[in-house]
DNA sequence: AATGAATGAGACTTCATTCAT
DNA sequence: GATGAATGAAGTCTCATTCAT
């Protein structure tokens, strides 16, 4: 049944079918809806049978933990590589903020999904296994973000009444917040706002920009320009 | 068997019965989510039996629908008065905003309430139910907050390069995705980012009002400091 | 809301919402079946509302048992009148089984009715109702038919070898249960025979009829022309 | 629990489980009506759990469906081999004919059950479910049905001035109308009649033999004879 | 390691009918 | 006589998960 040979050995062949699981659900939860998925959609989408996902996964919370870890660890290690490509502490920081507008644009399934764990999963969660996503972002250097406020009040280009910490994470709570509710609502906005989803949160991100650099800074452009992204920003697991 | 006889006659009766149900759901779904709260659970906690109430609402989905346009009401009303009481636009914005912050503080429950039905049950309605629920707060004048801007950019308080509907409705999705999110993940958000949710919120408004002031308004105090604000924001449905 | 005065008086006004009920119900079971109509679809197609008709009808049986017994003697009716016109016993048979094809033809939804009452509830039923009806039909002459046969042999239209009663009750069983059936398969029968349900029917009719008349008899038209008939054959409670 | 190890392996515990549910289900619907048995009474009876049974047949309608075609498919079997036997086309139709009286006299569950089906369900099945039925009896040669006639015309033994097709399957729903009528009356027929109900469908017969006899073919007997016949007809599902 | 089978718990909903006014 | 409200009893189906092989 299991065809691919590729890398064998026990743990290669384990390995693929964790996938094949973690594949299956990312698409059913992306089009449908994280709790209108279940665990028969997944083993029927993935081709694995029930009893043996159980082996790989105990509970169907599990997948979707580990889905929000891919995920959250990808889309870090991805903010980081546009961030260090920036040199003032703004333009790391614009930098920073259209990569997640890109991200609305090209992935809101996997935004809408992130909202969805926001709003059912993360509340009930134990905190020890929030931290425990902290620190695999950490890692990717997402908390010393409050390191880029600094940054930018020392070369200037962003204003010096900031309390770098704060400001970060007001930012970037607010930025994910705006960005995770245009996913959720997805068209639906459009019929309420009669605005295109990207524009509106473009629009955002440019009030922010207004409301953190200096006086002297460079103005920032009327909308910021969608930056040409790749499109893949998966995680790498589908190989 | 639940007495309270009051303004008798059946009409009112009705609507009492109608108002225990609610009650429940409310505060069921406040605590719990909305989806995990059954139709039994809500049966329970009102004393009405299941048969009956499906003779006041005929699905689960209606009650919520209910709950969510009497909130959306009340909070929009709310909001206005707030506003018309200030004098210039960046005082109206501010007051606006401040209303949400207290909100946030006082009616958690309500926010994340208001938080799942965006994640969970917003795309999958009908676009129609939705515009419905516009009209409420249309009414209300909520719509109008467009001018809002005008004004303060007429007034000189707000920056003259704004896009009044644009700007304000950009404003306004940002504002409730941050305050939902806030208000879904709870005390995570202390564990995660060891901030009081309301001191990352009140940054978050800082911030946005920064971007829209013009540069020869008066500077804005370091953190916009709470207002006193009485804890009831219910919906007055009991009447 | 009962708006036509019509004939007044106590008596008549409860004449009338029964005849709303009824009227309604058997719009409703021969559009969807008996048992997929629920007492409140009654209720709401009658406007009349559901404790009101329980003062009518105390059950859903005894609706049934009303539309039945009034369509049974309605067809008898009917029927007697046509047998009335021919002369013969061959010609009066032929003109029985005449009449139930132009029913078929014209108020299938009927015979469908009849057709659920038989398979459903029929058995059910004690039997001290069925011959309540029996006695119904009976006054209208129904059960004389045997003398139909009788006659026939006497003139010698039909074969000299029959049992009068035995045959005669066997041909209406034989004809109501092929003309139900028929009703009951609606245009599934033209999708399994790919032949109009009423071809087929008459076909029935003309075996039959071939099977009864005695040899020296004239012969039968290849297939029993359809005889024009109004399409009122209803009970005349709809005024 | 129950043990019965018998033929091993999984597809085989399978198939017995099947079984059990489908013998279980058909006892009730003869003994009480389709609709009157729930699936709880079909778990009860079986000893198979509520939520097993449903991985065996995901609606109430298969479990109907199955045990319509099989009894289809079983009954269209055993009349085939009762018509080989006889030699003129006259007397393959008459085998045909007392088959079915056989039958009711034997299984009248079985043909109230179809005669439920007729009612209730045939009407609302796709139309596509029931060719694939008509395809399960073809390959018994049902259809084929129509060559009886063009055979008997050929011999001599029927009446030259039949439509083969026509002629047949108007014969076949007649039949099975009257069978299905008397089976689904039960003894209220009896009641009504004062005749027994096998003695009723075997007029039937002879009057249509009648109706289909050349003239110079030999008489019928006065009433078709019942036909010793074992009283096994259930299909051999079980194998 | 893989998998077929089993299942407890419970979800939502419908319905015919009765009661009290 | 009319009616609003109430409801017990079922009914169908789903789901995450465990067990035994």
């Amino acid at each position: 049944m299991v065809s691919s040979p590729a890398p064998s050995g026990y743990h290669a062949h384990r390995e693929r079918q964790r996938q094949r699981i973690l594949d299956a659900a990312e698409v059913l939860f992306d089009e449908h809806g994280i709790d209108r998925v279940s665990m028969a959609d997944i083993t029927s989408a993935s081709g694995i049978r029930t009893s043996t996902l159980y082996q790989y996964f105990s509970k169907k919370d599990d997948i979707v933990w580990e889905l929000v870890s891919e995920l959250l660890a990808s889309v870090g290690e991805q903010a980081m590589r546009r961030v260090d490509e920036a040199k003032t502490g703004l333009a790391k920081i614009t930098a920073l903020l259209e990569f997640m507008a890109d991200e609305l644009e090209n992935e809101p399934g996997k935004v809408r999904f992130m909202a969805q764990f926001d709003a059912m999963y993360a509340r009930d969660w134990p905190a020890e296994r929030l931290l425990t996503l902290e620190e695999r972002i950490h890692r990717q250097g997402f908390r010393s973000f409050g390191k880029l406020i600094r940054d930018g009040i020392a070369d200037g280009s962003l204003r010096s009444d900031l309390d770098p910490t704060l400001t970060m994470q007001a930012i970037m709570n607010t930025v994910i917040g705006a960005q995770r509710r245009l996913a959720s609502l997805g068209n639906k906005v459009e019929v309420e706002y009669k605005q295109p989803v990207s524009r509106l949160f473009r629009e955002t991100i440019r009030l922010i920009l207004l409301g953190l650099r200096s006086e002297k800074a460079p103005s920032v452009s009327k909308a910021a320009s969608p930056s040409k992204i790749s499109k893949r920003m998966n995680p790498k697991r589908s190989s």
